[in-house]
DNA sequence: ATCAGACGAGAACGACCTTTCCAGCCGCGA
DNA sequence: TCGCGGCTGGAAAGGTCGTTCTCGTCTGAT
């Protein structure tokens, strides 16, 4: 009975492919005992006749998300709201919380993974349009920062968590499971990555560089300075655009004079 | 009766003077009714006959800083330690605990001020045997990079904690507690700040920039890459030095190609 | 019709942080 | 010297929150 209580389990937190794949891969059909075989077509009966239930239950998580959400958009402090709270919202019981949920930590991941997806979306229509390969880096970056923001007036159609929120979140899940953590910014970072490929070709960028390690400085100061007050106390009542271009051109032109070179 | 525990409360956390007479401004001689008048002698007779008091609580609130980064210490996994703990290995009471410090997050908040007070003077004490202020700001990243790893191979003659172990708790109290934080943080980011305004004097480096907000998104860089995986999810296997001077010339040259403005 | 299992409601448990009460103890002033 | 006020230790209690468990009901598949 382990093996469905996992199956559903996987349903609930699965929103990418990889996680699910991850997960399967950890528990491989737990008992092996009864029912499931690696045959062919009895997998594909099961997976048809298990259907219903995984999308009963798909709707029942997206149930516990949205209330999350809703919870999260309402607190603006930024106040963590407590698993009763989620279970009482979203009209549901503490017991098919954790029926689908293996505790918190696992929807504010959720949550998380989603609001870095939606974010990563966002970020390539929007760097779609642009052509000069330099100018989409900024654009990037100035609209990530934009994004990250307390107030991003981002009229979000569907009820996903705003990075603003969801950054701090993403500042603990680094430091406590970095793991889970690299993995589910990996949407945001592939496309900075990808970007700064295409400059490094375009001949725009300092070549020699490790794309990935530099999109994930770039990221981690751009979220972190974007949604909380910097180490430096400076308010940050000041146009976000503004902060966003003077975050842009320390990245691009650091801070040297380019008399000499850095080391 | 309050006063007298407020005064012993500031003499157990103000570790350093703007601390302490920010507390005094919160709570300016509560109750006036009786003793306290602000006349000059008899404020200075009082504070004399406090001294012997006054001492005693220093030496019981170090006593409960010292348990406490000797938990922080043992716990390689950075797994928080519990105020129960804290209170049993200093040999005190949970009563004590409380006289001294209004809740738990005051004596994490005095444990990463020591943090970074240390910290600063030591950085202070490698830069001033540097004349060039470009090398005195390349030292400074590097150095302070290298500290703030895990495992910063600092021999540390006093009980403090090291800033690696800091670092992490530095970064929730930057999201919950932005104002304290920043005050906490200023030892460092002031260093920084002059060796920038130095760099700057010197023509050393790109001139028009905010030193004290660069200060603060480059600190922040520094210490959550140095303590934490990057968001890119690369193993930090690699030596340390390596990484700092990545770091360093990534802050330094930007990542432009140098044949066009950033903007 | 039957039966496994999902589900709701809520109690219960355990880990913490925090507060409070009581009884000694020490120092300081009358 | 005595007594008062306040610090101190010991311990218990209160509160929050995550997590687990129990019990009874309902549904959906066979």
């Amino acid at each position: 009975m382990v093996t469905e209580i996992t199956a559903l389990r996987i349903v609930g937190t699965a929103f990418y492919e990889e996680y699910a794949a991850a997960m399967a891969r950890t528990r491989p059909t737990a008992d092996a005992g009864a029912t499931d075989r690696p045959g062919s077509w009895r997998e594909l009966a099961v997976a048809r006749s298990l259907d219903p239930a995984r999308a009963r239950a798909e709707e029942r998580v997206q149930r516990f998300l949205d209330a999350a959400v809703e919870l999260m958009m309402e607190n603006a402090t930024g106040k963590d709201f407590t698993v009763q709270d989620v279970v009482e919202r979203s009209g549901q019981s503490l017991r098919s919380f954790y029926q689908y949920f293996a505790g918190k930590h696992e929807l504010l991941l959720a949550l998380f993974e989603e609001s870095v997806r939606s974010t990563a979306e966002q970020l390539q229509q929007t760097v779609d349009e642009i052509d000069d390969p330099l100018e989409r880096l900024h654009r990037f970056v100035v609209e990530h920062y934009l994004a990250c923001r307390p107030l991003p007036s981002t009229s979000s159609r569907r009820k996903i968590p705003s990075p603003a929120a969801m950054a701090e979140f993403g500042q603990k899940l680094l430091t406590e499971h970095p793991k889970e953590a690299s993995r589910a910014f990996m949407p945001v970072v592939s496309l900075f990555e990808r970007l700064l490929d295409d400059a490094a070709a375009a001949g725009v960028i300092r070549p020699g560089m490790d794309h990935r390690s530099v999109a994930g400085i770039a990221l981690q100061a751009i979220m972190f300075n974007a949604f909380a007050a910097t180490i430096s106390g400076t308010p940050i009542s000041r146009d976000g655009s503004a902060a966003a271009d003077e975050l842009w051109t320390l990245f691009f032109s650091g801070i040297g004079a380019g008399t000499s070179k850095g080391a």
